[in-house]
DNA sequence: GGTTATTGAGACTCCTTTGTCTTAAAATAA
DNA sequence: TTATTTTAAGACAAAGGAGTCTCAATAACC
């Protein structure tokens, strides 16, 4: 698996954030329930992108969490490096401690290549720019449904 | 993490492999000693290789295990479908269940192109091509020490 | 102040991956 | 036939990721 659970689960969030008014706090219960992710899971991967500064949140009634930048500012990366860490675009494809240019496997020429391609997407990749794709062709966030039912009350 | 250790493992194993005569069974402790890895593990993981005719084994004195075709006609591709299976080249990166053309996510487009890549590199690079290049560099199958190292006897 | 709505923090369970160990089966050689 | 060398198979243990649950902390509203 290229990402795990939680790093997709915290993009779905970011995304469904994005698509939102900016300076509003959404509560996580209605993230959790519009995306069908655990409401208690969905908290705590939450909580890592709060504490790394990706997202603000307020306690007690009409609270909630929200971005602390607009979606047009955040790339996809910030979301990854914060759940997921460097491992993926630094790691040696044979597993090998410390492959680098100086000290190489065979295969590290080629995967660095492979690696920087997804480097790139992550990180020229924004939030406002899935949503609005989304909202365009009403692409779905969700097992079922378009990008419209996160819309719905 | 991209491939899951098995898979690495089992990329390790496969190029040692190649590196040899195409005959000749190696013990699999041999290879567990040489590449540092333990040797049940490294003997379940051959085993999946051999189920799915990518090696071929022989038990008793002599015996070991061999690629059952030429290393340059073994691409990546093959041991990590074997391995992994198809998962790293099907899936949604947002966790979606049947994400597709028809049916996509916002991410899917750029996705799908950086799965290619991916997709690409493992097609397109056989064991006998990394080997040559270890060969021919000394570059290094394990955490320290060239290619050479696995030639000592 | 008391009640309610919300996030924060941590213990806990469950499942998958990783890794170890033991025994069986097969092949060779003495 | 018996001992030795090897893979095959499966039980078992350890570690990490995924997911659940409970209780505390904070803020709003009555």
């Amino acid at each position: 698996m290229l990402l795990s659970k939680s790093c997709v689960y915290g993009l779905r969030a970011s995304l469904f954030l994005a698509s939102r008014e900016q300076g509003e706090f959404i509560p996580i219960r209605t993230m959790s329930d519009k995306l069908e992710i655990s409401f208690h899971f969905l908290t705590k991967i939450l909580q890592q992108l709060t504490a790394e500064g990706i997202l603000e949140s307020f306690k007690g009634p009409n609270g909630g969490v929200r971005l602390t930048k607009p979606g047009s500012e955040v790339p996809l990366m910030d979301i990854v490096l914060a759940i997921d860490g460097s491992q993926l675009l630094t790691e040696c494809a044979l597993g090998l401690p410390g492959c680098g240019i100086k000290n190489p496997c065979p295969l590290h020429d080629k995967w660095a290549e492979t690696r920087d391609a997804i480097r790139e997407m992550l990180e020229h990749t924004t939030l406002t720019e899935l949503v609005n794709k989304g909202k365009a062709e009403n692409l779905r966030l969700t097992t079922e449904g378009g990008f419209d039912i996160l819309f719905d009350d």
